[in-house]
RNA sequence: GGACGCGUAGCUCAACUGGCAGAGCAUUCGACUCUUAAUCGACAGGUUGAAGGUUCGAUUCCUUCCGCGUCCA
């Protein structure tokens, strides 16, 4: 549990701290203290009393919180309470408290735990203060805390010790209420409109849904493997068969992925269900969704996100295609693609092998006498890496889906640029075994994602209802995976089942809780808007024994 | 998984081009009855992430490993 022979030797101290406490008469760990104010009260309550008031009206009050700073100055002293987010100071005078009061008032450490009673005044220099008329122990930090004026900042630290974290850094706190914020935002929105919030499988026996490897693990009992559910989809839109006509889900999906600023193994997701509806009628209510979201969470459709101003109030949209054309960097990638080069495979191969030549001459022209090694930013590394995906694409298209390469070069040429809100629609049906095709051009599906800050929140369509051409899909999927795809969709029987006993017109969208917080929130890492982000366990090196029991 | 960067006292950070490992906060002791990053005085606190190598000499240079971060996959 320690970390150094120091914290050893602060918790024997502090031990012994405890024992004089209970010396004076004051029990090591009281089991309550009757507050009659929280500080927030007083605060809300007082802030804005002059001091001449509080003289007269002689305001008792009782409190408790955390010690932030304690400063002693003789035979009287100060310290800061901290509770729920809150700070107030307190006085206290040995003429006030007696000697046993300002004997445990000797004996406390920041990070301690107590109970004051006391009445409210102003100091000199006009700060709102309780002045102690007696003080009780609560509860003792045993460790030391950080640093008080800095806080805690190495991020490893306090992604492990959030505990610590959490006291010390006020804004990373208010992060942690704005999510809350969040999701009672998200709850107030669905539940107006009629949704029902319902909670399906986590642990699920075929992980569907998504495409995604999943996390494996075993039920003794039955003697089967499970899957940590990827997404809760084919279970919502089973209830939509049940006659559940909305419903929506708030919880935790579990990919078996990369770590990233985006990415956490364990992650929050809403999804939502509505029959009837296609995926045009999800886009207008995404956009009312976000900044009905935003308005209760923050006041305001404006948001900061790396420095850059958003507007969640304003929306554009591209299809997938125009989205490329749109964003197409014609300095490195030669003439923009018409929309006719996204119809066939040989339009298609004409148009990746002008980029292919294109930025090898760019690449050879950008190999500056400047170029170091560590230089990974440099032009010349970016059009290196143009340059190879670039290749690997023009490598793989004739064996692959066109549909597929088209999303990866959306990817790969727009995502990046999609920092204000923004609605990309008309996927291809390569990539969308579960999305409704258009009417009108078969190899496209009606689905959408919308992009903040760039990177995707979520992703909406309307629901492929055909069980016949569902299976086809799943059939295709299975393929995929046979030739090496480990994220290509699973077979769900009883999914076509259910299907089959008839799915109305159905929208449906996912949005990913934790990047609508980080936006929200102006957080540049996930890390930054979970509690207890999975973190490498430490390797311990031989561990600091604790010292002998005192006799 | 790859590239790059970081790792020094409990915390926040220094230490030139390889030359005696330092400061502030916190801790301990002492002074101080309106301080607020309180102030003043004294003490203590280190296997410089780990292991190996180069060198008369390594926090510094090299190799491997561990952890974290950023970007990429």
């Amino acid at each position: 549990m320690y970390e150094s022979e120091f914290e050893r030797s602060v918790f024997d101290l502090r031990r012994e701290k405890i024992a004089q406490i209970e010396a004076l008469g004051q029990p090591a760990y009281p089991n309550s203290f009757a507050a009659t104010h929280t500080l927030a009260a007083i605060r809300a309550a007082y802030d804005a009393v002059t001091g001449e008031a509080l003289e007269q009206t002689r305001v008792q009050v009782a409190v408790a919180g955390r010690i932030m700073a304690i400063r002693a100055q003789g035979k009287a002293g100060f310290a800061v309470l901290q509770q729920n987010g809150e700070r107030l100071q307190i006085y206290v005078r040995m003429d006030a408290v007696g000697e046993q009061g300002f004997q445990l008032y000797k004996l406390l450490d920041m990070g301690d735990h107590i109970g004051v009673a006391g009445y409210l005044f102003r100091t000199r220099t006009g700060e709102l203060t309780i002045h102690a008329d007696s003080l009780t122990f609560l509860s003792k930090a045993m460790l030391p805390l950080p640093e008080k004026y800095h806080g805690l900042a190495d991020v490893e630290l306090r992604y492990r010790q959030r505990y610590v974290d959490l006291f010390m850094n006020a804004d990373v706190r208010e992060v942690f209420v704005k999510r809350a914020a969040v999701l009672r935002a998200l709850r107030k929105f669905f539940d107006a409109r009629g949704y029902l919030e319902v909670e399906t499988p986590m642990m699920q026996p075929i992980a569907g849904g998504a495409m995604a490897k999943p996390f494996t693990t075993h039920h003794n009992a039955l003697d089967i493997d499970l899957f940590l559910r990827i997404a809760p989809e084919l279970y919502l839109k089973r209830l939509v068969v049940g006659g559940l006509d909305r419903v929506y889900e708030i919880n935790r999906n579990f990919r078996n992925e990369g770590i990233s600023t985006q990415h956490n193994p364990e992650f929050t997701m809403l999804e939502f269900y509505q029959a009837y509806a296609n995926y045009h009628d999800l886009m207008d209510l995404t956009e009312e969704l976000v900044q009905f979201v935003a308005m209760e969470v923050n006041g305001t459709t404006q948001t900061t996100f790396n420095d850059v101003e958003i507007d969640l109030g304003k929306w554009q949209r591209f299809t997938m295609r125009e989205a490329i054309i749109e964003f197409w960097p014609e300095d490195k990638f030669g003439a923009r693609p018409e929309m006719s080069d996204f119809s066939s495979l040989e339009a298609m191969q004409k148009l990746i092998e002008e980029v292919c030549t294109m930025s090898k001459q760019i690449e050879k022209s950008n190999l500056p006498q400047g170029m170091k090694p560590g230089d990974h930013y440099s032009v010349y590394t970016r059009s290196k890496l143009d340059r190879i995906f670039w290749e690997d694409i023009q490598l793989r298209i004739k064996g692959e889906q066109l549909g597929k390469i088209v999303a990866e070069i959306f990817e790969a040429v727009a995502e990046e640029h999609l920092i204000q809100p923004t609605i990309i629609y008309d996927f291809p049906l390569a990539v969308s075994p579960l999305s409704k095709q258009k009417p009108d051009e078969p190899d496209w599906v009606e689905r959408f994602e919308f992009y903040i800050g760039g990177f995707e929140l979520g992703n909406a369509f309307s629901e492929l209802n055909d069980p016949v051409e569902q299976r086809k899909r799943f059939e295709q999927q299975l393929g995929e995976r046979e030739r090496g795809d480990a994220e290509a969709h699973a077979m769900d029987e009883d999914y076509v089942r259910a299907l089959s006993f008839g799915l109305p017109p159905t929208g449906g969208e996912g949005i990913g809780i934790d990047r609508l917080t980080m936006v929200l929130t102006g957080s540049r890492s996930i890390r930054d808007v979970i509690l207890f982000p999975l973190m490498r366990p430490q390797a311990k090196d031989e561990d600091i024994p604790d010292s002998p029991p005192s006799t």
